[in-house]
DNA sequence: GTCTATAAAACGATAGAC
DNA sequence: GTCTATCGTTTTATAGAC
């Protein structure tokens, strides 16, 4: 592994964990156990293009785990529901603190600083295109799919963040529930009861 | 207003907008027009007091106004749509900055500090007892009353980290509609369709 | 291109005058 | 209890040897 890719690497962890301000370049570069030149050879940027770089990379692996529950061809009720329960046994393995890679990082730069916000909007909505063309191969109509990726994606990030704080899995398996019977009932709609 | 009262105002807005790590102290005196001793006059605990206190402001503040919304005896599938489409109105308004007072700092330090983590996860849990109560009273039976608060929940705050890191507030509009329809099942159940 | 030494600024925090 | 001056660290970033 690349000094480069070690110090990226570290960028990931430590700003998905502490965020992108508590994390010190000294912390990444320890962790890296890399020397301090190095950063400013890959990064002339500095520690803000460090930031967008490890957005982008974190977003992208974090793409390719939703790739490999909602592979081509799938039950998008069963990924859904299999992808929910994954999240919150990775929560716990973590003691709480690896869940979403970029969360942190995005809301603390979103009014700070374009070009992270940039590479934070651009990661988010990768993943939305992967569901997005998972649900409409499941036969639910483009707006619908459009509209149910974005439900998925507030679901599991808003409880990300409710259960790190309260360092509670539950609120990740009541999120998964509610976005399993979202989608089933997209792929399988439901008539309203007469009252 | 006291100058306690103007520097804790000062931190809950800046916090919320670039973070606990990402605000110095400097900057929230300036705001507060404050002198630097007074920081340590009121909050002998320094800066990690200042910010569990923040937390503590910006939680209350919020859950009154959960409360305007769901007030008592409300109807709770529009106080639902009424809440959602008010927070995308304020999200536009603020350009993109201000969303939860609390969500940036509580995913910045769940990991770094006990007494702010748990200053989040008090603040969160009183938002969701606002919507239990309200729910139950609604009809919905107490288990099921829990989850619907914190889908709710996890809707809205996925919603705004989405919202903000995108600069566009149509994500709310769609967790809205989703919440809504959720809280609209609870109130009002569906039979599945006979395939 | 790897690494060290160091600069320049910002940080949180304290001491003490008023 | 209000305010200022300042301490000691830590921060990001650079310069320059190897």
């Amino acid at each position: 592994m690349s000094t480069r890719d070690r110090i990226v690497s570290a960028s990931t962890e430590l700003f998905g964990r502490q965020g992108y301000a508590g994390t010190g370049i000294k912390a990444i570069l320890a962790a890296s156990d890399a020397p301090f030149g190095s950063l400013y050879h890959f990064f002339p940027g500095g520690k803000e293009a460090l930031g967008a770089e490890a957005i982008r990379v974190g977003g992208a692996t974090y793409r390719e785990l939703v790739e490999a529950f909602f592979g081509v061809g799938c039950d998008v009720v069963g990924s859904t529901r299999q992808f929910f329960d994954a999240a919150a046994e990775m929560i716990e393995a973590t003691d709480f603190a690896d869940a979403c890679p970029i969360a942190t990082v995005a809301l603390e730069v979103s009014s700070v600083s374009e070009p992270m916000r940039q590479a934070a909007a651009e990661a988010f909505e990768s993943w939305l295109a992967v569901l997005r063309r998972r649900f409409g191969e499941a036969g639910i109509e483009p707006s619908r799919a459009g509209e149910l990726a974005i439900e998925l994606f507030c679901a599991l990030e808003g409880a990300f963040l409710l259960s790190r704080a309260t360092r509670d899995k539950t609120p990740i398996l009541v999120a998964g529930r509610a976005a399993t019977r979202s989608v089933e009932a997209a792929v399988r709609p439901a008539v309203p009861a007469t009252a």
